[in-house]
Formats: structure tokens, sequence, C-alpha cells
RNA sequence: GGCACCGUGGCGGAGUGGUUACGCAAUGGUCUGCAAAACCAUGUACACCGGUUCAAUUCCGGUCGGUGCCUCCA
């Protein structure tokens, strides 16, 4: 398997340190609001990376954080915690609001059929390691006290940046941010904030420091390391967090460690939405609610992704996405084709296997989405023409439950007709021959209503879901 | 201002030094009792200007344009 590695800038084979386990950590969401169709974006191109690994022979050990906790306004570590903004303008506790955009995040991945991963584990519920973890990095120098936290001293770090290719003494000539004055580089960052004095928050710890709440960054390293050991296979994310978050992870987990954080680094890049970018402010943050409203359902949104590589910065825009639906139900009407396997059919099991081998093969070079989907739409688009004989039954099915695992579209989750649309049709096609055409017609209109959609072929009728 | 990336037919979106990506839409046709279905066919796509090459959309340089990051975000 090819993947692109962000830490390479090349395109790398790769083979897990444990031969057939495979070691990943995801940086998941801040649950301070719903997460938008970019946000989910993001997941859905790292549940086709674990797909693809499972599909590949590998056990995947997936972490994925989730961020209710310490992740402030400003990645300089100035302003508001978001969580506490979050909480005043709802008018709840920090708790509250964490609990409820982490559930709807949850179900907008179950909407999107984002596989669950092994663990999906909560910032607040690792304090005590975190606090640990800096610990150890004050024991070995790393660290000093300001009056606002505990910092991490870069300029301890040798390689600090080197995932972004960071030139560090260029960002201090222009720096341009605000940062605390008493910080010893401009990008040193909180590994623990201390709650100002005469304060209370909803969240707040005590530590050896002092009362207060971790940094943003310490969680993802502590979480990571802690679950899946010093030294990952994989750590995905956004392309965003990578010249702040993830060359800050790299530099606190080694220098905790001494040990190589992440051997492969592989970062997505972000959805626009109509050729913009998506920000609170232009107000397109469009969510999976709203989508559903229109009547579409979120496994558009995954087919829209499909369509494009993870690594370039793809566009949504409604017509793209009713295309995408139109695609999907198209390809929905194919897998049903495995219910009508006819005596003459002209497609056997070898073209399933040809087009899955096709298909793996894409998906492992760098997860070539776009064209495994193309290899797919050749061979739906030929079963319709010949249609599949009875003798590649069995392999349809296999091939469909294949796509299934891949591509996570659902497509065998529909069930055969029932025997009472069976025998409607068998109903119509009787009166057909009795050119009884009102008859046949009456019958289409009733198995319309009941969302199936009929048509006639040379070697019979067909039949196929219109939702 | 600094650093990247990109510019593909109506839209979305792959890929390649010389052959149809693919999808959606559109137009024409076939089949059909009719058809909203299905199938077939069609669009002289690769921003512009140079260069390298037998050959460039595909490599190099420049121009113009767009986007992203540097400042919250997946």
């Amino acid at each position: 398997m090819q993947l692109f590695n962000t830490l390479t800038r090349k395109l790398e084979h790769f083979t897990p340190q444990t031969p057939g386990e495979v070691t990943l950590y995801t940086c998941g969401p801040t649950v301070y609001d719903y997460q938008h169709i970019g946000n989910y974006s993001a997941y859905v191109r790292w549940d086709t990376l674990v797909r693809t690994l499972r599909e590949s022979g590998y056990a995947v050990d997936w972490v994925m954080n989730i961020t209710d906790v310490g992740h402030l306004v400003s990645d300089a570590d100035e302003g508001e915690d978001k969580l506490q903004k979050g909480a005043k303008r709802e008018g709840k506790t920090a708790w509250d609001v964490a609990k409820f955009y982490m559930d709807d995040f949850l179900l907008g991945l179950k909407a999107l059929n984002v596989l669950t991963p092994t663990h999906v584990v909560r910032a607040t519920d690792h304090i005590a390691e975190q606090i640990a973890l800096i610990k150890t990095l004050e024991q070995k120098g790393y660290t000093y006290i300001i009056d606002d936290g505990v910092y991490f001293d870069t300029s301890k770090s040798p390689d600090y940046g080197y995932l972004a290719r960071l030139d560090v003494k260029n960002l201090q000539a222009g720096a341009r941010v605000e940062f605390n004055k008493q910080k010893r580089n401009v990008t040193d960052f909180a590994l623990w904030k201390f709650t100002p004095a005469g304060q209370k928050r909803d969240m707040e710890w005590d530590s050896p420091w002092g009362k207060g709440f971790p940094g943003w960054h310490i969680e993802c390293s502590v979480m990571a390391m802690k679950y899946l050991g010093e030294t990952l296979d994989i750590h995905t994310g956004g392309i965003d967090h990578l010249p702040v978050h993830h060359i800050n992870e790299i530099a606190q987990s080694e220098a905790a460690t001494g040990k190589q954080f992440a051997r492969f680094w592989l970062h997505c890049n972000h959805l626009m939405v109509e050729g913009s970018k998506i920000s609170k402010s232009a107000g397109n943050g469009i969510l999976l609610h709203n989508l559903a409203e229109q009547g579409f359902n979120a496994l558009d949104v995954r087919m829209l992704l499909l369509q494009s590589h993870y690594r370039t910065q793809a566009n949504f825009t409604m017509d793209g996405l009713r295309a995408a639906r139109q695609r999907r139900l198209s390809l929905q009407a194919f897998a049903d084709l495995r219910f009508q396997t006819v005596e003459a059919g002209e497609l056997n099991a070898q073209s399933f296997t040809e087009t899955h081998n096709v298909m793996l093969e894409e998906l492992q070079n760098d997860l070539g989405t776009p064209d495994a989907l193309a290899a797919l739409s050749t061979l739906a688009e030929s079963a319709q023409t010949y249609l599949v004989g009875s003798d590649a039954a069995r392999a349809f099915a296999d091939f469909v439950a294949f796509l299934d695992r891949v591509f996570g579209l659902k497509l065998g989750d529909s069930k055969d007709i029932t025997v009472g649309q069976k025998q409607l049709i068998t109903e119509r096609e009787t009166a057909r021959a009795a050119k009884d055409f009102a008859k046949a017609d009456t019958l289409r209109a009733e198995l319309e209503a009941q969302k199936i959609t009929v048509r006639d072929t040379p070697l019979g009728t067909i039949w196929a879901r219109s939702d």
C-alpha cells in the first residue's frame, strides 16, 4: 500500500511496525458547536483509510480524540476557551456543551456510516495522564512557567517544525500576532493554563503548578501514546493542523520519549463550499441537518467525497450533491440487480473479480477513491446492458459486500422486493402481453408509489428503487 | 508581505509525455404500447506565452487568475 507521507512529502510504501497490525490516531473535533460538512469530510476520508487498511488484511487499532476542554479561540494560547465560550453563548456549563455536541457529532458519524474507532476518547477523561506527561517534560527541562501557564520551550527541540517545513527564524521576524511577552519563543505553546486569579471555571483541575486546565496539544500526545504506544504507525488530521498542532504534538511527544512519534503523517485538504472556504462568518458551514431537511441522505455527502481525492481541495456545491445523489442511486440500482440475475446474462464472475482487483489497487494507491469509483461505474453500466448471469450470483453478492466494506454506501442493505411487489410485476407483464396497457400503467403506478421503478428489457422486466 | 497548492469540456472531478477517465446534466437516436425508465451516440477539454522533446494537457520557465496557510477551523 502506498500513502503520501507529509513527513517526507513523498508517496511511500506503507508497512506497520507490527506485521498485520496498524496503529492509527486521528485528530477529532473540538465539541463546542455543531460539526459542519467540512469537519465531517475529514472523518469520511480517514474512514476510507481504515476501510482500505482492513481490506488489505490489517487489523487497525484506531483512536480518535474528542477535545472537550482547553482548545482556545487562538492557537497562540490567547483568548477564551472554546468550550467556555460555547457555554456562555448557550447558558449552559462547559460540561453540558461538550456532552451535547459530542453526542451530535457521533450521530453524524453514524449517519455518514463512518466506522466507530476502536477508542473514542475524551480529553477530560485523561487529565491525570496529561499532568504526568507535563511533569516528565518538566523533569527533562523542556518547560518553563510564566504568569498564565506552563509552556513548552520549542527552542529545545532541534527539529521543531520540520513536519510543516516551518522556517522558525522567519516566523519570529515576521510575527504579527500579539502573544504573551513572557514567552521565550513565538512558537512556544502552553502545556497547562492557569485559572486566572479570582475566577472559577466550569472545567478546572488541581495540578503541581496550580489550578487550571491542559493546553490543547498535550491531550493528543497523551491519548495517542496511552492507547497505541510511543510510536504510531499513522497519524491523520486536517491540513490546518499541520503548522501548529501537529508540530507541537511531535515536539512534546518526542521530547518526552526520545522516540519518533508517528511514522506516517497523513493530511486531508479542506472541503470548500461553492468555491469558498467554510467559515462561521461566511455562514456557509452547512450541517447534515440542513441537507436532511432538503431530502438528502448523509450517504449522498459520502458519495460526493468519494468522488474527489482526499488531498485535493474539493468543492461542495448543491449541484454536486444532487449529482452525487443520482450516482449513488444508480449504483444502488446496480447492486439491486443481484436479486435479478438472468439465465442468459452475459456478465460473469470474472467481471466482478477483475473490477474488485482494480478498485482495491486504486484504493491502495494513496486512497484513489475517484479512480476506484470510475472502475465501478464502468462495470455498473455494463451490467445494465448485459445483465448478470445467474451463475455469477454468488460473485455478485460478494462484490456488493466488498463495495460496502470499502465505500460504506450501504448498497447491500437493500432487500429484495416483496412477494407482493413481485406479484405486481408479474401481473403487469401479463397485462402488457394482453395489450391491456391501461391496467399495466396502473400497476406501474402502484409500484412507483412503493418507490419501485420498472423497466422493460429484452430479457424481461427489471426493477430499481427510486429512493 | 512570506510559504504552498491549483487553473481540465455546462457542473463536479481523476489521470497521463503519444490511446475514451468517471459521474451528473444536455442534445440526438434505439428499444418500447407509451415513457419520466434503460441503452447507444455526441461535445475537436486540459488558463495564456515561451522552452525541452519526434511528440506536452502531462516536464521546465514566465504571465495572468484562483484558493489555502501564516490568524479559529477538518
